[in-house]
RNA sequence: GCUCACGUAGCUCAGCGGAUAGAGCACUUGCCUCCGGAGCAAGGGGUCGCAGGUUCAAGUCCUGCCGUGAGCGCCA
């Protein structure tokens, strides 16, 4: 239990429960004016009798000797208990911590198994900034969870099946098998879908083959499924360029295609009917979830089956909720989709509950985000109006990462800086995307990601480079320091070491909230800290040793820290930069 | 029309029911014989959209209104 303020509330909860006569919670929170302080007494104070001070005051003596962990208390304003952890509480659980390979995150209690469904690219399109989002915070969601202790089903529902496989089969017989796989290996899948798009508006004969298409497609005929396979695989190798670019743990193993589900949705109809769930509407198959209305305040249908017998998204949805459950075991389902799906994902989630698929202690949760915008508040766009190609946007990320530290760093090796770039650009972009609360739009800007002041990725790596170089320069070995016992002299030390102890709780509280942003905070603040207490306290020109060795354990956990922290976030931490 | 989300400094954003609402940018002012100045220290700048309510305590919870964006049956 890296985290004081755990420490300090099971410390203090005998006490509270004394003075209340039962379990109460000490409500230990962070102070502007001590390390932490206790605001139980405040709300205990109505049920108890007395007024607050004197309730606080009571909790205190009731909790009898704390002075192994704090240097004071002191009852404050209207019954706050103000809360001075003591020093060496402090140094000896920072000495606890540097010599867990977990730098004290706990592990969760109740290891679940949980699928994050995140990434979601179409096939035969362009990924764009949302699908960006989707993976970079899922990815983050993933390595969250998995450091918790869960076990982690990653899956890719890439958008791999639908009618507009019609016309794309027919454009590619036209344009012919090479020249097609030309195009759309260079990356280009949006010009070939808009081509094939304008067809299909302009010519009623490749309209009529289109349709034909489709129906050879969903009946199984063979060749049909080869030249769609062409799309999946092209669009695959597109799909893991993104992925290794962001260096995001996706791989082909994750990849669970809408395509993967056909089997199973005459499945899902069959069992909707024998719930008594299923009515006909207009010729369609659907399902009417409790509470959900329409624009004429009639109750809002999810159709399950088309009026035509084609299966539409919710079918797909369902039945992947079938097969987590049943098949993959999972106690946890979760979905990194934009915000807009909110109203669908509740229906999927109400219509699976309805039928009995998921029971109440399983997690169906969707983890929403905002969309990006351009500096004129709109979805973002190029200057053309054209949606932005995602390779395009990491190489100008990187590029622009590689200018900023030539000009920095000019003395590094060109083939260093190339390597770093990477680091900075991408983990600029990442960061973008990950440090603001993500049920926000956020606007999309070059300057203020790549910039080296403030929240942001730059920082955090320059903070975590500058300690690299600290050790470098000494010719200390890092994990020399790694047994010591820090002492606490200067308030900075003081202040970045009770951060440090602040690890433990900064995951959890991202993970509660499924809520990358958290640990964001943290880390920058973590990061202020420590440029606060190196340009305070010398570390190389200390004193004397004894000093050198403590600050330089400071240095060595700050780093850790940092690096793990933002390894949490799928961002790299350079040695140099 | 109904539903959902958002509205905090000039801009971009944090803020867990708790004390005087915080960063960064921009602006003003110090600090380069100093371990990486890509930095640090400090200053000015706010009726937390508006109005009610709950509470000992509301930027935070509830209701209504205003503004912005999105969703609302055979696209995914």
């Amino acid at each position: 239990m890296a985290d004081p303020f755990l420490t300090v509330a099971s410390r203090l909860a005998p006490a509270f429960a004394a003075v209340a006569g039962g379990p109460a919670d000490a409500v230990v929170r962070p102070s502007d004016r001590a390390d932490a302080q206790a605001n139980g007494a405040l709300g205990l104070a109505k049920t108890v009798g007395g007024s607050p001070r004197d309730v606080a005051q009571k909790v205190l003596d009731a909790a009898g000797d704390l002075s192994d962990i704090l240097a004071s208390t002191e009852i404050a304003g209207p019954g706050f208990i103000n809360l001075v952890f003591a020093d060496p509480f402090i140094e000896t659980e920072l000495a606890r911590m540097s010599v867990d390979p977990r730098l004290g995150v706990r592990a969760a209690a109740q290891p679940r198994s949980v699928v994050v469904d995140y990434s979601a690219p179409n096939v035969a399109k362009e990924m764009h900034v949302g699908h960006l989002r989707s993976t970079v915070i899922g990815d983050s969601v993933v390595r969250l969870v998995q450091f918790a202790g869960h076990t982690v089903l990653r899956e890719n529902h890439i958008g791999d099946w639908g009618t507009q496989f019609g016309m794309l089969i027919e454009h590619l017989l036209d344009v012919g098998e090479d020249r097609a796989a030309g195009e759309l290996g260079v990356g280009d899948l949006d010009g070939f879908y808009k081509e094939a798009r304008r067809k299909f508006d302009a010519s009623e004969e490749f309209k009529t083959r289109s349709r034909e298409r489709v129906v050879a497609l969903q009946g199984g005929d063979a060749e049909t499924l080869r030249l769609w396979r062409i799309f999946v695989s092209l669009s695959t190798v597109y799909f893991n360029e993104i992925y290794r670019r962001l260096g995001v743990l996706l791989t082909d193993d994750d990849l669970m295609g809408e395509s993967a589900y056909n089997d199973m949705l005459d499945g899902v109809v069959e069992r909707l009917r024998s719930a008594g769930l299923l009515q006909t509407d207009d010729g369609a198959d659907v399902v009417f979830p409790a509470g959900f209305t329409n624009r004429d305040n009639e109750p809002l249908p999810m159709i399950v089956r088309k009026g035509d017998g084609g299966y539409g998204y919710a079918a797909t949805d369902l039945a992947t909720v079938i097969d987590r459950v049943e098949r993959r075991g999972v106690t946890s389902m979760l979905y990194v989709v934009g915000a807009p799906q909110a109203q669908h994902l509740q229906m999927v989630d109400a219509v699976a509950r309805m039928a009995g698929w998921i029971d109440a202690d399983v997690e169906f949760h969707h983890i929403a985000f905002g969309s990006v915008l351009g500096s004129d508040r709109k979805m973002l766009k190029s200057r053309s109006g054209e949606s932005i190609k995602l390779i395009a946007l990491l190489d100008e990320a990187v590029e622009r990462a590689a200018a900023a530290i030539a000009e920095k760093n000019p003395g590094m090796p060109e083939e260093e800086r190339a390597r770093v770039a990477g680091m900075v650009g991408i983990g600029a972009v990442k960061y973008a995307d990950l440090s603001g609360d993500r049920i926000k739009d956020y606007i999309f800007d070059w300057d203020r990601m790549l910039s080296f002041d403030g929240n942001t990725a730059p920082y955090l790596q320059y903070a975590h480079a500058r300690i690299c170089s600290i050790f470098r320069r000494a010719g200390i070995d890092r994990s020399d320091v790694r047994t010591a016992v820090p002492h606490l002299g200067d308030p900075r030390e003081r202040t970045l070491a009770v951060r440090l102890l602040r690890f433990d709780a900064a995951v959890w509280e991202a993970l509660d909230g499924y809520s990358p942003h958290k640990l964001c905070t943290y880390l920058y603040d973590l990061a202020s800290d420590f440029t606060s207490f190196y340009e305070h306290c010398p570390v190389l020109k200390a004193e004397d040793d004894a000093v050198r060795t403590s600050r330089l354990f400071l240095c060595d956990t700050t780093a850790r820290v940092l690096a793990q922290g933002l390894e949490l976030l799928g961002i790299e931490a350079p040695e140099q930069m």
